[in-house]
RNA sequence: AGGGGAGUCGCCAAGUGGUAAGGCAUCGGAUUUUGAUUCCGACAUUCGCAGGUUCGAUCCCUGCCUCCCCUGCCA
């Protein structure tokens, strides 16, 4: 097995800050980041990329990732989705040991905080009402203007804290807000709400709460509880950047943290041609039906992308390749594809699978005998060794390999033509039989029996065709699903809604013909079928002796592209 | 419009005051019992535009243009 070499890590701007803050001796050599989804739904490519990031860096840097759930919105949050996010963390094979963290689980200490803000002047009991508060914010480009609860005494701010915590009032009645400045050209900076009154049962708290934090609140006092050092989010999130500071700054000042308190580093989101990754549009797929559940393998999720046959190993890839950076581009889903190839291509043993079938008659060969062929596993890699494939006079070809009027450059089967039956004989097409509709329903040869692959007359007779089959009397009928990119165009929605741009034939169900070796493939097994492409023994739909397959990617096929 | 970001090959992306890495894609050619893989070769006189500083600028300065994000008691 060939080893991939590791080569070092690309530059990327986030490395090069930790190596100057490193020779600076800022961290002491220390770097832990964080994944921190909030767990209202299912993980996608785009956390992937996150994943790697900040487990990559961890590893990299010899510091640990934590994986901490966000859950500070309980309206949102499920523990179903927690169990799922654990799951696809695991499955691109990351450890958290035991950083295993909810915000939730800080909640005392956020309340702790929001106290100390409330003393030191730097948060008020605001009792305006959602709109009236959004008038009082202004606009991008006019300044807002203080709420009239503003100059509200900290003692009266305590108290009335208090209260809500206690639940004395009604949902929405107050909110905790920071007091920083509402002419702020920055609109995070206009006194941006921190805790809210909002009656829900959150999956890990229940009902002890009644009031909860803002991400924007939450967040940095989980990266100071933590002892993060570099709290990597996407560039939507700049703009928070100095409120980040501001909030960590005071806390710092008031004792609860020490410096050097955690910084926060955005980088570019993930952007895919051919998907849609935003939760809201991920949701309307699922829930109306466009696709088959949130592990539909046409949809970018990383249980989705498990039952396609991704591999945690083509994400790596995947990450490596496309880099880190502030700029937002789009990275082309067959650079994914690309990925998943070469991982595939390494590992995964070959086998013959005929989708669309047609029989192929050797006119010459006796009827009722049989014999072995034999296949390697691996073409690059004979101590894989090989396997044995039953030839007999009916077999399974691809309808494809038979044309009756050949195009230009075409070498597979036509009347006259000789072509190999991939490890077995060289064949000569003499015709096909076709119905009264002009439907071909078999094709006839006559076979050269000297040129049986592995014998010593096997390249007695030059060919350029070389096609696979399958025993009709041996093979085994199975489910292939064809997957293929879930839209039509590479920016979804950019000329009408989204929808309008699904495939239609991002699915196709077919019954396909495979060699008996097949038979015992087990759930996530995963294969090339010679000249088809790589695909995977379907995860929830394989039963044993009775595999279902999905096809994962196809092989490069420059035929396609002269056609 | 105010604020915050970004603009280097078709798509990503390194790089730096000294004369443009790499990957994907593409195009040639070799090997091949997968029209696959592998291999070899080609592929930015040019770094959004215009000025300026400099012996020399993609890197520094000035102005401009384009794109993205921000007015949730979401994250």
């Amino acid at each position: 097995m060939s080893e991939q070499k590791a080569p070092a890590p690309a530059a990327n701007f986030i490395r090069n800050l930790i190596d100057e803050q490193n020779a600076a001796g800022k961290w002491g050599g220390r770097v832990e980041t964080r994944f921190p989804p909030e767990p209202n739904g299912y993980l996608h490519y785009g956390h992937a990329k996150s994943i790697f990031l900040n487990f990559g860096l961890a590893r990299d840097y010899g510091g640990v990732c934590h994986l901490r759930f966000d859950d500070t919105n309980p309206e949102k949050e499920e523990q179903e989705y927690v169990d799922s996010i654990v799951e696809s963390v695991k499955w691109l094979g990351f450890d958290w040991g035991e950083h295993l963290y909810y915000a939730s689980n800080y909640f005392d200490t956020m309340y702790a905080c929001a106290e100390h803000l409330i003393q030191s002047g730097n948060a008020y009991v605001d009792s305006l009402s959602a709109e009236e508060m959004r008038a009082y914010r202004g606009t991008l480009s006019e300044p807002g203007k203080d709420s009239p609860y503003r100059t509200r005494s900290a003692e009266e701010n305590l108290d009335l804290f208090r209260r809500m915590k206690a639940g004395e009032f009604a949902d929405g009645a107050h909110v905790l807000r920071a007091k920083i400045d509402m002419t702020s050209p920055n609109i995070n900076l206009r006194d941006p709400a921190i805790y809210r009154i909002k009656r829900a049962t959150h999956h890990n708290t229940g009902d002890s709460w009644c009031i909860y934090p803002m991400y924007t609140y939450a967040h940095p006092i989980e990266d100071a509880i933590e002892h993060i050092t570099h709290s990597i989010c996407t560039l939507e999130f700049e703009d928070q950047r100095p409120f980040y500071d501001w909030l960590l700054d005071k806390l710092a000042d008031g004792g609860f943290f020490t410096r050097p308190l955690p910084q926060q580093i955005e980088f570019a989101r993930l952007n895919l041609t051919y998907v849609v990754l935003s939760k809201r549009k991920l949701i309307q797929l699922v829930d109306d039906k466009h696709v088959d559940g949130w592990d539909d393998p046409r949809l970018p999720t990383l249980m989705g992308a498990r039952r396609r046959g991704f591999t945690p190993e083509g994400f790596k890839r995947f990450t490596d390749q496309i880099g880190v950076s502030k700029s937002d581009g789009w990275i082309d889903m067959s650079v994914l594809e690309a990925c998943m190839r070469d991982d595939l291509n390494e590992h995964a043993l070959r086998r013959i699978a005929v989708l669309d079938p047609v029989k192929l008659i050797i006119d010459n060969y006796p009827e009722g005998r049989s014999e072995d062929c034999f296949a390697p596993n691996h073409p690059q890699q004979p101590e894989l060794g090989k396997r044995a494939i039953p030839f007999s006079r009916e077999l399974w070809i691809e309808r494809e390999d038979y044309e009756e009027t050949p195009p230009k450059g075409y070498f597979r089967l036509y009347p006259g033509n000789k072509v190999r039956l991939r490890y077995g004989y060289v064949v000569e097409c003499t015709g096909a039989d076709r119905d009264e509709a002009g439907n071909i329903i078999a094709v006839h040869c006559q076979y050269l029996p000297d040129t049986k692959s592995g014998t010593p007359g096997a390249d007695s007779v030059k060919v350029k065709g070389n096609i696979h089959w399958v025993s009709a009397r041996h093979a085994v009928e199975t489910e292939v699903r064809l997957y293929d990119r879930l839209f039509a165009v590479p920016y979804p929605g950019k000329e009408r809604d989204y929808i309008e741009d699904l495939n239609p034939a991002s699915k196709r169900v077919l019954r396909a013909q495979l060699e008996p070796a097949l038979k015992d493939a087990r759930p996530e097994e995963r294969f090339q079928f010679e000249r088809h492409g790589y695909f995977v023994a379907d995860l929830k739909d394989s039963r044993p002796g009775a595999p279902v397959f999905n096809r994962t990617v196809t092989l490069k096929d420059s035929w396609a592209k002269e056609k």
